[in-house]
DNA sequence: CATATGTCCTGAGAGC
DNA sequence: TGCTCTCAGGACATAT
């Protein structure tokens, strides 16, 4: 489940197109139900092909190429995409290509579960489709403020709330438990009941938790599937605190067991004696 | 408007 | 051992 940490190696791990010309874009041929493309293959390709790569950026979960006719492309890894400059973990899951000209190695995405999709959109519809209507402030640009001020009034319980795109982009269900541990928080707290310094706790822990799980390159899970641009795996599932550690002995007070509860039919990791209900 | 639920998809793992 | 079933969760559609 790519997140902001994942989708952010990613991007890095794809800064080398930067300045390659796109040669082809087209579906990988594959046994599958073909992903998400828009436009239609002939459409895309007419409209990449010849085109230049001037930036690649991230956009909450999703990274994105700037190309020099000021359209985007866009790739939505969802759940198992991938986006790769070399070794795709296998040959049947690859889902489209960009060939690049140059020196520059093909561009793939990949995606075993084919939940993602690949976009390309003229500026309207990027505003129309990403625009800040459709998604919050980016996770690692929100202030506190703007944290507090999106969420104080909501009477749903915290942990859910921080997965709404629209109030803030790029957080999703492994990094939203890990941050609430850090911040000492319950996840079942409502979102109405936090001060303003819980609200910076909060923010604080936020800002911490992503910056520490880029550095380890993102989580790969016990499945296997994220990996970075190069096919490695990340290493920040070692130093996860909560998640995915049911059972487990608290990190932090050293004798408490991380307990698994569901909210909104996502799996919630905390540990009881840290994060107290109120 | 806010909030809740169902859906898509594949493969790992559980249980019998 | 081999089969069937459940579950993982990002984003969106639809319902209340």
């Amino acid at each position: 489940m790519p997140e902001l940490p994942e989708v952010e190696t990613m991007r890095r791990g794809v800064l080398g197109v930067i300045g390659a010309a796109i040669l082809d874009a087209h579906p990988a041929t594959c046994s599958y139900r073909p992903i998400a493309v828009y436009p239609a293959p002939r459409l895309f390709a007419q409209r990449a092909v010849g085109r230049r790569i001037v930036a690649v950026d991230r956009v909450g979960k999703r990274v994105v190429l700037r190309l020099d006719s000021n359209d985007a492309v866009i790739f939505e890894p969802r759940m198992t995409g991938l986006v790769l400059i070399a070794n795709p973990p296998n040959q049947e899951h690859l889902r489209f290509r960009l060939q690049l000209s140059g020196d520059v190695a093909d561009l793939w995405y990949w995606d075993r579960r084919g939940l993602g999709s690949v976009r390309l959109l003229s500026p309207d519809e990027f505003q129309n489709a990403l625009g800040p209507h459709k998604l919050g402030p980016d996770a690692l640009a929100i202030t506190a403020g703007e944290l507090q001020a999106r969420l104080q009034y909501r009477r749903t319980p915290i942990k859910p709330a921080l997965l709404d795109q629209r109030i803030i982009a790029g957080v999703g269900n492994l990094y939203a438990s890990e941050l609430l541990h850090r911040a000492k928080m319950h996840p079942a707290r409502s979102c109405d009941s936090l001060s303003r310094a819980a609200w910076r706790r909060v923010h604080a822990a936020l800002q911490e938790v992503l910056e520490e799980a880029i550095r380890y390159e993102g989580s790969t899970l016990s499945d296997g599937t994220y990996r970075n641009a190069l096919n490695e795996a990340g290493g920040f599932q070692n130093h996860h605190r909560v998640y995915d550690r049911e059972g487990q002995t608290c990190r932090t007070c050293q004798r408490t067991a991380i307990l698994r509860i569901v909210q909104a039919q996502r799996a919630t990791f905390y540990c009881p004696r840290c994060q107290k209900a109120s």
